[in-house]
DNA sequence: GATTGGATCCTAGCACTGCTAGACAACCAA
DNA sequence: TTGGTTGTCTAGCAGTGCTAGGATCCAATC
């Protein structure tokens, strides 16, 4: 019985340093460096030992963004509810989402830009990831304006603070301005 | 002499046969089924001839990029200038955008999701990139507001329009809400 | 304490990827 | 007709995700 429980703590013990160390050398090279050999060797174990506890890669990047959508709604919360007033807060939450994702890019991706394996705006969506949108939601819904839905404006809040991450971290966007174009997102697009 | 005219015609043509190949492939079957075996089969030639008027895959991915910016280029003008008053412009400019990236989803992941090898926001950058960005800042510019510069608006907005175009894509946001997103996006961004 | 059954793990290999070296054939100028 | 260049293909490399099958170890049973 004791065995059995010690056997199952190892095993999940195992899957957590699996994720953490997909993170790690995704940060550290990139996903593309992400190889199940390199992965397997780096675990001290046999790439066949990975897919015991996933049904492939997929799903590890999968777990990696679940663990990246907890952290982020933990950081947006935690820097929403140190301002006060909702034009900060708004202004905050931006500043919060958007240093996460340069802090993390490869955990970002993880999350919106590789495939994950996992169900998005569905019943069946992970709850971190609803969990996530909720701590977006609790700034944003309360400058949303009269007459506009709550969610539909954390949805093009959101959007627009996806593009701009995204858009400067690819390249196409000169990093320096970050800071006048969150303030002209916040202003135009927040009624406070 | 006129042979080696013709040689390179024939080459030329060949080369514009590769990036119709590879855009219809991703089109049809995603960019991950665009593999050089499947398309050196589909021009009938071999998987090197690819390699005699590319460097390798990122370039082709990098030709079908440039084509459809010049595409989405023409298509916003075409749109923009069809439409009467500042307000409608921005309008017709987004729902363009937005329809080029739906209809066109391989190609517009070949512009901005993944790696074409091509500069961003830099002098080097490829005269069509620069262009679809001029395309968008001529609509867009006027609508900046006071002492907000044109350039920095642009960005603004085409971030706001990738994102919604990428998470709506990819299953994160629900398809049905496009029309009113947009709505509110213009409303609040745009000072008519 | 020896034996057996089952869980656990690894070696080896499959089919595929992007890419390239070197052999071969077709062509044109002399 | 010859010689050389140009163009193309066959074959192969190292790497990818993933899996079948055999070896090993360990706990429960006789």
């Amino acid at each position: 019985m004791s065995v059995q429980e010690r056997k199952r703590r190892e095993r999940a013990e195992r899957e957590r340093l699996i994720v953490a160390t997909a993170r790690e050398l995704a940060e550290q090279q990139g996903w593309d460096a992400v190889t199940t050999r390199r992965l397997a060797e780096r675990i001290e174990y046999s790439q066949p030992v990975l897919y015991s506890h996933f049904r492939g890669k997929r799903e590890i990047i999968g777990a990696v963004a679940l663990e990246g959508a907890a952290e982020m709604a933990a950081a947006v919360r935690a820097a929403t509810s140190a301002a006060d007033g909702p034009r900060e807060r708004v202004a905050a939450l931006a500043h919060a989402y958007l240093g996460f994702a340069a802090r993390n890019p490869a955990v970002y991706d993880a999350m919106f830009q590789l495939d994950g394996g996992l169900a998005f705006a569905d019943e069946d969506t992970p709850q971190p990831l609803k969990d996530a949108f909720a701590a977006l939601l609790e700034s944003l819904g309360e400058v949303a304006g009269d007459g506009v839905h709550p969610g539909l404006f954390t949805e093009v809040f959101w959007a627009a603070l996806h593009g701009l991450a995204t858009l400067t971290r690819a390249g196409r966007l000169p990093p320096e301005d970050t800071e006048s174009r969150v303030e002209l997102l916040v202003d135009r697009l927040a009624k406070v």
